[in-house]
RNA sequence: GCCGAAGUGGCGGAAUUGGCAGACGCGCUAGACUCAGAAUCUAGUGCCCGUAAUGGGCGUGGAGGUUCAAAUCCUCUCUUCGGCACCA
């Protein structure tokens, strides 16, 4: 019995694409190129979930319409295979990370190829390969040997970088030391999230509220020498290219605030005392400088705060207050996270003994600290407005300090006022009113020559005057950091870096890089996984040969530190493009034909950090004349959340989770890949329902009933598939149907062109003569989503070759178009009737034949028409009084 | 608190240059086939009123507004989800 049967069929089919390789794709396009990636996964011992088939059909559904509309397609998967899970298996079992890896790695490329996704096998690649490792290791040298030019805001080789000649009179130390300076590869002993309990340290994103994101540990901070990537060159420029890319404006958003760009203004305030205070000079050592986006509400100003960890701290401290300073720094620095965002609503701070003056009006204001102030950010020290900030003005409560009102609402102002709401006595009160704080632009007040002025022209003359002045000047901030590269961790790519050791082994701070000759860097054998409750990284127990490389007659110590997992999905795009060149990252000729990425699908989790990182690293490598393209991901687009059934988030606890493996085995490949696009748009948030799989299941079948006599003994045609032709009104849907499934396919909307399929059945399925032309067009367009199934029916249509690339159909408008219309008519708005009118009726005789509807006539007797509107092909609107 | 996305039948969702709300599917109801079930097929299915219809009313989170006409545009508001969270 020839019955649907996608356990028979879909693995034939598979076995079919794999022997042609009938999805290899040219190493440089034909005509016009379509370069599609999925987000790559990680392979995790669980296999995978159904939220990465609904991106990966998705994208694929899309690569083959591509190449059946004639275009050359690049469609790869590989994996992002370094990662914790992997380790923390090594470390219970003692197996070398690596076999767990590929253990899950063989299972994911099972389940993705059970799922019939037309991806080229031969570009497969793993994060892990040693040849994916060495491209990596050689990428973060580049990295090392760029700095960035501000001026001309582009990444140079560090050769060029120009030394001042006071450093070059020092000699090459200090040459060496100012260039390490300037690297976008640098060190830094930075605070890192050192967990005890794990014995290990955590990048940020595995620090959830100063806990352990596994197993819920506290987190501490502790200060390590950590190797950082200087992304806040490429600030203005990761900002500024988001324009470029058509992406969505959520995840734009997200990338701005993250990278958080502001404008303001860097101003002095003399500190009290110092010895240029009398000549108001600009001497280094006697000024806090501050960074604020309101500087003109300078005037309001009644107190400094700096960081507890800013520089100036120890000599602002006054003998007495020495005490109080010592407690609170020590107290701040022990801070973990989690104490910092728990005391976030109560503001603390101690006052330093000393005041600084304010250049606009001589006041002197007293000087605290406080850890609401961050050292980071900025200069690390802010003036502080309590009238106008709502920080400032909360500590300013609980220390007593005084508020200065200095902005009044103007008169179009909306309301920004915070506690107490706004002013009872009306928008015009504000001045000296303590209870309050108002935060929105308005009107300058208390400002001496600059009353009267708005916001936006306060602003702009008193940064004129600052710096007339030479008490400031202009400044634009970010709340991007450096990027922490470096992991204490085993299971990651080794850094290509190696320490300079003198003769009693101790480091000299002399770094010296691997030549490319020597790459790539294997990491070592090691004996043992477990921690050893120490913060140093595991490399450090590598056998001494390993360790202690000696070249040309000096011992070196290997930099022990790994890379983080971010590093391997940078670039893992243009490494799909030339696999296996063993020459370089990827031949320019190649990356110049294929680049930039078309379409680019994947979770929302991405949007910033994945993509800012690889974004970055693409920058350095187009400013070194690697890459052709500023931007790698040309259009992105994020593939919603599938929730359980019950409604809520997919996880083990709540034992919601679905098994694509079990999914396929009930209903198939096909039914599933259908499933996911028919739910609901591609980018919305939908839970699962086995029911609905179900329905497209039968769906399937009834296209496979409407062409295959299911009651024949053998695979034959149904009898009703004739080689008649087309009636018109066959034709009519036909056509309509390859339309709207064309323009879905472009605006990827694929449960309407799946609905649109569904309607083209039901119509045939009740036809007694199904011509053969409707029948292999409708395999045609259902064969991206459902390729295993189309290829069958194609086969049985009477076609020895795969249809993956028969021409796209073609539709044609004019057998789309009806000959009459139906269309409503209204009386004051509500459809009292249908008129069938021509196609082409104009708007006489389309009012002439709504008048002339019985109904219609019926109901407007004795009434008076006020109004008629006509919209030709679209309705009749009769307006009575 | 700030930013972003979204609220449409019992459910997933269609329909936004303003023009018949509910395409398509699930579910449900009735019927056919069957010893029975599964599967399949046929008809119906937004809610309320009505014997009935080619009948009447209501209806896209809520309240107003613009318009001949609003799910779609404007104002206010509520809810849900996601992100950020002392960034001066």
């Amino acid at each position: 019995m020839p019955r649907y049967n996608p356990a028979v069929l879909e693995p034939k089919w598979q076995t079919y694409w794999d022997q042609h390789k009938t999805f290899a794709s040219p190493q440089m396009p034909v005509g016009a190129k379509c370069y599609v990636l999925d987000m790559f996964p990680y392979p995790s011992g669980d296999g995978l979930h159904v939220g990465h088939p609904e991106g990966y059909t998705a994208t694929d559904i899309v690569c083959r319409a591509a190449r059946m509309q004639g275009r050359s397609v690049l469609h790869p998967m590989g994996f992002d295979a370094f990662g914790l899970p992997a380790e923390e298996h090594a470390i219970k079992t003692g197996q070398h990370p690596r076999i767990q890896t590929e253990q899950n790695i063989a299972n994911f490329r099972r389940q993705l190829k059970m799922l019939g996704f037309s991806y080229d096998w031969d570009r497969e690649l793993a994060t892990t390969d040693l040849n994916y490792i060495h491209w990596t290791q050689w990428i973060f040298l580049q990295l090392y040997d760029t700095w960035f030019d501000q001026e001309h805001q582009r990444g140079k080789p560090i050769d060029q970088l120009p030394i001042p000649e006071s450093i070059a009179a020092e000699g090459d130390k200090a040459v060496i030391a100012y260039q390490d300076q300037h690297r976008l590869a640098y060190q830094s002993e930075a605070p890192v999230n050192w967990c005890p309990a794990l014995g290990t340290v955590l990048a940020n994103e595995e620090v959830i509220n100063g806990k352990s994101e596994r197993g819920g540990h506290p987190v501490v901070r502790r200060p390590l020498r950590q190797w950082m990537l200087r992304i806040t060159a490429y600030a203005e420029r990761l900002e500024k290219d988001l324009e470029g890319v058509d992406w969505p404006t959520g995840v734009k958003t997200l990338q701005r605030n993250w990278i958080g760009r502001s404008t303001g203004a860097e101003v002095n305030f003399i500190i009290r005392g110092a010895k240029s205070e009398e000549r108001r000079t600009k001497d280094e050592g006697d000024v806090i400088r501050v960074y604020t986006t309101r500087p003109d509400t300078l005037f309001g100003a009644t107190y400094m705060v700096l960081a507890p960890e800013h520089p100036l701290v120890e000599r602002l401290t006054t003998a007495e207050n020495q005490q109080e300073v010592a407690t609170y720094r020590d107290k701040a620095a022990a801070k973990s996270d989690l104490d910092r965002t728990d005391l976030a609503k109560d503001k603390s701070g101690v006052f330093t003994g000393s005041y600084a003056i304010n250049p606009v009006n001589d006041e002197q204001i007293p000087i605290w600290i406080a850890d609401y102030v961050l050292i980071s950010y900025g200069t690390g020290a802010i003036m502080a407005v309590p009238a106008h900030d709502q920080r400032d003005f909360e500590f300013a409560q609980q220390y007593g300090i005084d508020i200065k009102s200095v902005v009044e609402p103007g008169p179009n102002a909306t309301s920004d006022y915070s506690l107490k709401g706004p002013p009872k006595d009306g928008p015009g009160k504000t001045a000296d009113d303590k209870d309050q704080v108002f935060t929105g632009e308005g009107i300058a007040i208390n400002s001496g020559d600059f009353n009267g002025l708005t916001t936006e022209q306060f602003k702009q003359k008193i940064t004129a005057w600052l710096k007339a002045q030479g008490h400031g000047h202009q400044a634009v901030n970010y709340k991007l950091r450096d990027w922490l590269f470096s992991r204490q961790r085993f299971w990651g790519e080794p850094f290509p870096l190696l320490h300079e050791l003198d003769d009693q082994r101790k480091p000299t701070g002399n770094i010296r890089p691997l030549e490319a000759k020597d790459l790539p860097l294997n990491l070592p054998h090691l004996e043992d996984f477990k921690p050893h409750g120490r913060p140093e990284p595991p490399l450090d127990s590598a056998p001494d040969e390993w360790l202690y490389p000696v070249i040309d007659g000096t011992t070196y110590k290997r930099e022990t530190n790994t890379m983080p997992q971010w590093a391997g999905s940078c670039w893992y795009y243009l490494r799909f493009l030339d696999p296996s060149n063993e020459q370089a990252l990827i031949d320019p000729e190649i990356e110049q034909a294929w680049m930039p990425i078309d379409l680019y699908v994947g979770g929302a989790e991405h949007a910033v950090l994945h993509l800012l990182y690889a974004r970055f690293w693409h920058k350095v490598l187009f400013d070194r004349g690697w890459v052709s393209t500023p931007e790698p991901f040309h259009k992105l687009v994020n593939q919603g959340m599938i929730l359980g059934e019950d409604g809520g988030k997919m996880s083990k606890s709540r034992g919601n989770v679905v098994n694509p493996d079990e999914v396929v085995a009930e209903y198939g490949a096909d039914s599933l890949r259908l499933y996911e696009m028919f739910m609901g748009p591609l980018e919305a948030t939908k839970p699962w329902n086995m029911d609905g799989v179900n329905g497209v299941h039968g769906f399937l079948h009834r296209v496979w009933r409407m062409i295959v006599d299911e009651k024949a003994d053998e695979l034959i045609l149904n009898s009703a598939v004739t080689d008649e032709r087309l009636t018109q009104a066959q034709a009519r849907v036909l056509h309509k149907t390859i339309q709207a499934v064309t323009q879905d396919i472009a605006k990827l909307e694929f449960n309407t062109a799946i609905a649109r399929m569904m309607e083209f059945t039901n119509f045939f399925t009740k036809q007694d003569s199904r011509p053969r032309e409707a029948m292999e067009k409708l395999v045609l367009l259902l064969s991206p989503y459902a390729p295993h199934l189309a290829e069958e029916l194609w086969q049985l249509l009477g076609h020895s070759d795969t249809l993956a690339y028969e021409p796209w159909p073609e539709y044609d408008d004019a057998l789309i178009a009806e000959d009459e219309l139906e269309i409503p008519v209204q009386i004051k708005g509500k459809v009292r009737s249908k008129i069938r009118v021509p196609a082409g009726a104009d708007q006489g005789a389309i009012k002439a034949a709504a008048r002339n509807d019985p109904r219609i006539i019926e109901l407007l007797a004795g009434k008076q028409i006020v109004k008629t509107i006509v919209v030709p092909g679209r309705l009749v609107n009769f307006v009575t009084r």
